[in-house]
Formats: structure tokens, C-alpha cells, sequence
DNA sequence: CGCTGATAAGTTGTGCACAATTGAATTGCC
DNA sequence: GGCAATTCAATTGTGCACAACTTATCAGCG
């Protein structure tokens, strides 16, 4: 039965990549578990070992999150002691996150969390590689139509 | 300034997908907008239509979604009269999902959804094939290494 | 200087995700 | 039949996402 003029489930990429997306930050989740860190928690200490200090709108930016999803996120960070944050002095609007050495140290411990994606993922290099590239094309694309 | 063994950020397929998951909602989302429906909702929506009723739990595999989730989904769901939730009479603890003359009526005003995404996506049919077999091979894979 | 508009971060409210627990109904097995 | 183990849906609690709004600060310009 069903309808057959109905858009099909399975035939949708969109589908797919919630599901992907979901799927591989579940396979995330007890790495990060033992650091004590959620994914999107994870990216933000990322974009922070990559250079640091960073403000709040900044790491919006580089992670395309608002305000609205990262200030209650970085509380969490600073209650874990991983992160400060230090309201500027030149400019008393922004915030800088620092890294507390809690911070970077965990770094180290966090090295070898990529690899286990990649290895769960069933996929070649090769493969990932061209994955990685398309889905970069998709989301500027989408980005672009907004 | 950056820590050269620090993951990159840029270089993971995970925050790809993550970020593109993220992007393709969001185009999806004033469509659905117009029919009163979040993406979630919508996903439900489309096992609905291919085959009514479906049990919470059915609804569930399909989507790789748990009670938790779906229950308050399918709640509001019905307070917006597209759905009906009645428990089974064989089985007291399922709960049957039907869909309501509004929800299938939906069906048609939602045919052109997809469309919009493979519109926006910037990337050629061949392309969003390719990328869609190649999500679903990964989320086999990531789902079967937990 | 003082005002207007822009910008930064935070807050509020809604709706997923998901772990963990609960409670009710059913199945299996003796 | 009786009882343990299982199954199903719902609930509770935490943490994102995101829209809408608020507050504070700053920049530009007359």
C-alpha cells in the first residue's frame, strides 16, 4: 500500500545525512565520554587548541553556532575547569575563552579520538577523503541558498 | 599559537557531516515551516505515509529514534490533529500511530520538499547518489561497531 | 557631546537526542 | 496457574540547536 507519489524515506539525502551524523557522533560519544566532554564540546575545545584565545562570536563562526547554543556551553566548559572566560578591556562587549592548563593538557589524551571514526567507518582513506570534500561542497552550497 | 599534533578540526569527516546535517535542516526548515512541521516531525510523517499505522516502536527502527524521543514527538503531532496515537486491543502495551484526514492530506503539500534540497545542494544528481550510498554505507558501518 | 545604529554576549522558550528509570502488559517456562 | 524475564511506551533529567529578545558596550556622525 502506502502512496506511491509520497517522497520516499530512503531515497533522501537529507535522511541520510541526519542519520550519518547521528551515527558517528554516537560512535563518539564513550571516546569522549571518558574526557569527560559531549561532541559539540569537543569541537569547541578544538577550535581552541588550534589557537587560543578565542571570543564567543569567533568560535560561532568557525562552528556555526550562536550565542544562544555556546554561552551555556562554555559555562559547563568553565565549570569543568578546562576553560576561562575574561571579559575584554578594550572592549567590554566581548569575551575571550581562554585554556586553564587543564584545558591543554587534555589535548594529549583527546589525540587519538579521530582515528577511531576512521576506523569505524568501514570506509578507505580514499573514500573519507572524497566524502569529506563533497560534503564540504554541500554545506557551502546550502549555506550559499540561505 | 596552534598546536601543530592537535586534531584539526577542518581535516574531520565527523564535523563535516555534523555541519551539513546541520545545513540541510536548516533549508528544510522554512519549507516546513509552511506546514507546521520541524524535521523530526516531518521524518515521521514520511513512514506514515508510505504505511499506516505503524507502532511507536516500528516508527523507532525506522528512524534509529528511542521512546524518549518519539513519545513527546508524536504528542505534539497530535495536538496538531495529524495523527492519532490508540492502544492496540491485543496488545495493551503498543500504542497504534494513525494518521488523521489533515496528515494524509499533508502528504501532497509536502511532495515538493525534496526537490528544494537537490535544488540547493549545488551538487549534480549523480553526485547526491553517489553521496547518499556512501552515507548509508557509513552509517551501517558505524552503527554495526557499536 | 550626544544620539543613533550596530555589535557582543547572554537569556528565554521550544523542540529534539539520548541515557536511565518506571510501570504496565505479555511471554515463557515450570 | 504462577512467577520471572522480557517488551513496550512513557517519564525524567541533561545538553544541544535555534529563534527571539534583552542588555551592555561601542562606533560613527552631526
Amino acid at each position: 500500500m502506502g502512496m506511491p507519489d509520497a517522497p520516499r524515506l530512503d531515497r533522501q539525502v537529507c535522511f541520510a545525512l541526519y542519520s550519518a551524523s547521528r551515527a558517528a557522533t554516537a560512535v563518539y560519544r564513550p571516546l569522549l565520554e571518558e574526557l569527560g566532554l559531549t561532541y559539540p564540546q569537543y569541537l569547541v575545545m578544538l577550535v581552541l587548541w588550534e589557537n587560543e584565545p578565542r571570543g564567543v562570536r569567533e568560535l560561532g563562526e568557525e562552528l556555526g553556532l550562536d550565542s544562544g547554543t555556546l554561552s551555556p556551553l562554555l559555562k559547563r566548559l568553565e565549570a569543568l575547569a578546562l576553560v576561562e572566560r575574561r571579559r575584554s578591556a578594550e572592549d567590554e562587549r566581548r569575551v575571550a575563552v581562554h585554556l586553564t592548563d587543564a584545558g591543554r593538557a587534555l589535548s594529549s589524551k583527546a589525540s587519538g579520538v579521530p582515528q577511531h571514526l576512521a576506523a569505524a567507518a568501514g570506509l578507505s582513506a580514499h573514500e573519507l577523503d572524497q566524502l569529506r570534500e563533497t560534503l564540504g561542497k554541500l554545506s557551502a552550497a546550502l549555506h550559499g541558498s540561505l
